[in-house]
DNA sequence: AATAATATTGAACAGACTGTCATTTATGAT
DNA sequence: ATCATAAATGACAGTCTGTTCAATATTATT
C-alpha cells in the first residue's frame, strides 16, 4: 500500500506543488504586497498552470493562513512546553517567545500584523492570539504575580492589542530594539517590574 | 461673488452628491462587508450613474476613509479642547471620550476597526490614533501621574494597541459593557487606579 | 431670455481578474 | 503494455474596474 516512506508518489507530487504554491505566495506577497498579487502572478512564477491553484487552495488568503498556522504551531507548543514546566515569570519569558518568533519570521509577521495583508488575514492572527491567551489566563497553574483584577476575556484581549500593535510598529519601523529589549519594555508597561535579569546574561 | 450661505448652488449640488455617496457606500459596506460590495451597487443604491462615483472619489477607499476623517476630527477636537482645559486626569477622560465616540458612532467604528474594512483603511485609523496619543503625550501640560518610563514612541504604540484592541472587542461582541465601563477598565489596567467618580454621579 | 459654465448621465470600451470545466498529461496498479 | 486514477492545463464566460464622450440637466452671467 504505502512506501517505505508513507507518502504515495501522488501525495509527494501534491505536497510539493502545494508547498511550491505557498511559497511563492509568500515571496511575491512579501515582495508586492497582499493586495496586490494575483493569482496568476503566483502560478507564473510557480511555473504552474493557473488552474493548478484552484485544486490546491480557494483562495489567496487560504495559502497564506495555512503558511502561518504552520508556523503559529511552533509558538503555541513552546509557550505549552513553558508552562508545564512552572517557570517563574511565565509572563516575561512568554513575551519573550513572541518577539523571538517574530524576529525569526520577520517577514511572516509583518504581512500578518504589519498591515500588509487582508483585513481578514489580520483579524484572524489577532483572535488566534487572543484566543491563546485567554487559555493561558484560565490555565495558570499559579495566581499571576499580579492581578489586574479585570474580567479574563478583557485581559486577554488588552494583552492582544498591545503585542499586535508592538509587532506592527517594531517590524514596519527603523528602529535597533531587539526583541530582548521590545519583551522588557512591553513587560514594564503591563506588570509595572524590571524584567528578570535586566543586565545580566542568563544561562540555561 | 457668494450668497449668504457661503456656498454657491453649484457647490452645495456637488456636496449634496458627495454626501449621499459616502452615506449610501456606508450602509452598504455596513449591510454586506467592505470587500463585497461594489462601485455599482453604491449608484445603484444612491440612483446615480456609475460614472459619476468617479468624479467624486478614486475608490471606495477615499469614500470611507474622507467619511471617517469628518468624524474623526470631532474626536480630535474635543480631545484637544481637554487638553487645554488642563483637566486633572485628563487620560481617564481621554478614555472615556473615546469609548463614548464609538458608542454613538458604532458602525463606523466597527469598519473600521472591527476587521471588516481593508486592511489599509484599519491601518490608516490606528497610525492616526497612535499619532494623536503621541502628541497628546508630548504636550502634555503637566507630566503624567504615573510615568511608563518608556519611550513615547513605544507609549503611544502601545496605547493605539490596547483601544484599538478593545474597540474591536467591545464592538463586534455580545456584552453588556458601557462606554463608562470599558473607559475604567482601561484605565485601570494602564494606570493601576481607580477612576475618578467611580459609584458616584457626574456633573457638569 | 439667451448664453456660458458646470454637473450628471449612461453607454460603451479595453483591461484585468476570477472561478470552472472539459481535456490532456503524468503516475500507479495489474 | 494497458488501463485507471490523479494532477495539471488552458481556454471560457462572467464580473468589476477605470476611462471616455456625447448628450442632458442644472445653475450662473449677461
Amino acid at each position: 500500500m504505502n512506501t517505505p516512506s508513507q507518502l504515495s508518489r501522488h501525495e509527494r507530487r501534491r505536497l510539493r506543488t502545494r508547498n511550491l504554491l505557498i511559497q511563492t505566495t509568500l515571496q511575491l506577497v512579501l515582495e508586492k504586497g497582499y493586495e496586490t498579487i494575483t493569482i496568476q502572478d503566483i502560478t507564473d512564477r510557480a511555473d504552474l498552470g493557473r488552474g493548478t491553484f484552484y485544486i490546491h487552495f480557494k483562495d489567496k488568503e487560504e495559502v497564506v493562513w495555512s503558511a502561518f498556522q504552520e508556523i503559529f504551531q511552533e509558538l503555541e507548543q513552546e509557550a505549552h512546553r513553558q508552562l508545564d514546566r512552572n517557570l517563574p515569570q511565565v509572563e516575561y519569558f512568554g513575551l519573550l517567545n513572541i518577539f523571538r518568533h517574530a524576529d525569526k519570521n520577520r517577514d511572516l509577521y509583518r504581512v500578518m500584523f504589519g498591515g500588509q495583508g487582508s483585513a481578514t488575514l489580520t483579524a484572524r492572527a489577532q483572535d488566534f492570539l487572543a484566543n491563546a491567551f485567554l487559555y493561558d489566563i484560565r490555565n495558570a497553574p499559579q495566581p499571576p504575580e499580579i492581578n489586574f483584577n479585570l474580567p479574563e476575556e478583557i485581559e486577554a484581549q488588552l494583552l492582544t492589542g498591545v503585542i499586535s500593535r508592538l509587532l506592527y510598529w517594531w517590524l514596519g519601523t527603523a528602529n535597533d530594539y531587539t526583541a530582548e529589549q521590545m519583551a522588557a519594555m512591553t513587560y514594564m508597561a503591563l506588570y509595572r517590574k524590571q524584567p528578570p535579569n535586566s543586565g545580566a546574561a542568563a544561562s540555561s
